[in-house]
RNA sequence: GCGCCCGUAGCUCAGCUGGAUAGAGCGUUUGACUACGAAUCAAAAGGUCACAGGUUCGAAUCCUGUCGGGCGCGCCA
């Protein structure tokens, strides 16, 4: 489809060019030339506005123009068999029935590969996303995000990119002390002291079954679990974080394993400032002018960089805020080398933008390629109402417990099925309760229906190769439909993975499991007619790679039996 | 107060960067299994695209304003 596109598109610029030439036409560049399938079948299989888009250059009846236009047009060597003029001007194309067949025969070839293209020219995209603190287990809103940068991933390599994920593990800091100080204080409960959980403490029962691992000396970097506790603070803390952090990091990763999300590196604040990134920041926005002392800090222009107000880099006391890490994080991102640099952050985040574009073009580093994508909230739902899912009451709705409710599927296809930047609803009782009604089931069955009849004994002699099927056989509209709608597949991947929105992929493969229903309620595949049944095969067999490849890209299994 | 996201069918959401009669799932109503999987299909009902202006051949989509919901705006991270 993409190429029968354009070369249409070809056709129509050396119409125009002609058009021109004989004086029919005064436009000198032709504006870009929109082709796409029309919502309406009556309209042809393609549809282009130019005549409309010229009307204003040329001042004349948008009809006139594309009159004009199809008199100097010569479709041979495009596929196309026909053209006219409709509605206020849209001139509609008939594709060559001859056209469908290589349609199918192309995904057959392609196979697992098709719907791969060569867009993003092997450029090296980094996408950090999840990047939850190592403070407890991780909660269900990171369903979302987590399913969003994994599919995001699989997009850009099916587009032609050459994508990293990234999980950033903030085990320093401020986190890290508030999760060793919680750590010591449950140690201390556990072991019949009577101290109270400070404020500013984590409220998790997590936090005490990791504290009882150390007391029964489970903990194999803590052999003496009481023993710990006469150490000096500054080293029974760090020994106790560590731990932690250990320990958590490893149970977000396997319930990571399970969703299906798997990074390929995980990056440490901690080794961050170890190699010095923070100060390489600072003193490179000194040195750079960025950068002025007030009130005993160090401040960081940021207004100049188009930041709402300027920011603090180091306290009084000499310690760095937290952007400082963060920038230096951001720093080692480009200097890596990437081409590109997504975030995936909740909307919580958001205030971070300004300030980490401000300071990544402080820093001359090219600020227009990091970009920076919005993963909404998920609004729990239960009874109809809305479930507080709140760190501090200790309510928490985890990723793990939605596996457990809904299973992986369900959990990737649902979130992946909405936009990012919208705000959803998760029913927990309907994902529970019908999970039979969730519309991955729908595209998974019809991945399945296709499976059965591929093992039927009638398809084993037509099986041998499919692509040398009498394709010109496929006439019945549901087939058409289907063809149409599977030549598609290639540019959806495309477009979705350069808008970076997975969802229209999730609403791809339910449009084609529709097709794919509706052709096979109007159409028996295996008849006697051999020939037929051969078309019918090859065309069953492409829509299930189809689906197969879609699925893959949301992360979803593709099911030979349900 | 300033900034960002959202507002489309009873509910949950699409709408392909401005196109032709605004779509899907769930729910409701009606119909379809003596051959490949009925977890399916066919059909019906259901809309002031929050509201008001503007831009143009043409607006759910772009611009301005208003209303409503969510979230940010710390020498917390």
């Amino acid at each position: 489809m993409v190429e029968i596109k354009e070369r249409l598109r070809q056709a129509l610029a050396a119409a125009a060019q002609k058009a021109r030439q004989a004086g029919d036409l005064t436009v000198e560049t032709l504006p870009e030339v929109v082709i796409e399938e029309p919502k309406e079948r009556a309209h042809g299989d393609l549809a282009t506005n130019l005549a409309m888009i010229l009307t204003r250059l040329e001042k004349k009846n948008p009809r006139l123009v594309a009159e004009t236009i199809l008199r100097h047009l010569d479709l041979t060597g495009t596929f196309v068999a026909g053209a006219d003029i409709a509605g206020p001007g849209f001139i509609n194309f008939r594709l060559d029935p001859a056209w469908m067949g290589e349609a199918v025969r192309q995904a057959l070839q392609a196979g697992e590969g098709y719907g791969r293209s060569a867009v993003g020219e092997g450029q090296r995209v980094l996408v950090e996303f999840v990047s939850a603190n190592p403070t407890g287990p991780l909660l269900v809103v990171q369903a979302r995000s987590a399913a969003l940068g994994d599919a995001l991933c699989n997009l850009l390599d099916g587009a032609g990119f050459r994508p990293q994920r990234e999980f950033y593990c903030n085990d320093a800091g401020n986190q890290l002390s508030k999760l060793a100080l919680t750590m010591e204080v449950r140690l201390r409960q556990l072991l019949g002291e009577s101290v109270e959980l400070p404020e500013e403490a984590y409220p998790g029962e997590y936090v005490i079954d990791l504290a009882r691992e150390v007391m029964e000396g489970k903990a194999p970097e803590i052999p003496d679990g009481k023993a710990i506790l006469d150490q000096p603070e500054e080293i029974r803390r760090d020994r106790l974080g560590t731990y932690a952090v250990r320990r958590t990091t490893d149970e977000q990763k396997a319930v990571l394993a399970r969703y299906g999300v798997r990074f390929d590196q995980w990056v440490s604040e901690r080794s961050i400032r170890d190699e010095g990134w923070p100060e390489k920041v600072v003193s490179l926005l000194k040195e750079r002018g960025h950068t002025y002392e007030a009130e005993g800090a160090v401040w960081f222009r940021s207004t100049a960089f188009g930041d709402d107000k300027d920011r603090v880099l180091v306290r009084g006391d000499g310690t760095f805020t937290y952007v400082v890490p963060d920038i230096a994080y951001h720093l080692n991102k480009f200097e890596r080398g990437f081409d590109q640099v997504i975030d995936i952050l909740g909307p919580d985040h958001y205030g971070y933008i300004a300030r980490m574009r401000a300071a990544l073009a402080a820093l001359g580093k090219p600020a227009e390629r990091f970009e920076v994508l919005i993963s909404q909230w998920i609004r729990l739902v239960r009874s109809g109402e809305a479930v507080s899912s709140s760190k501090r009451a200790g309510n928490l709705f985890l990723l793990e417990d939605l596996l457990e409710d809904v299973g992986p599927d369900a959990a990737r296809f649902f979130v992946l099925m909405r936009s990012a930047d919208t705000h959803m609803d998760f029913d927990l009782d309907l994902a529970k309760l019908q999970s039979q009604e969730n519309p991955v089931f729908y595209v998974q069955y019809a991945h399945a229906r296709i499976a059965s009849i591929l093992r039927q004994p009638e398809a084993e002699p037509l099986k041998g190769d499919l692509t040398a099927a009498n394709f010109s056989l496929l006439t019945d509209p549901s087939e058409q439909e289907l063809i149409r709608h599977l030549a598609t597949f290639p540019e959806v991947v495309a477009g979705a993975a350069l808008a970076r929105e997975p969802h229209r992929v999730a609403r791809y493969a339910t449009d084609l499991a529709a097709f794919f229903h509706g052709f096979y309620t109007r159409c028996r595949v295996l008849t006697d007619d051999q020939a037929l049944s051969q078309a019918r095969l090859a065309l069953a067999e492409a829509t299930r790679l189809t689906l197969h490849n879609a699925l893959a890209v949301l992360g979803v299994s593709a099911p030979e039996r349900m």
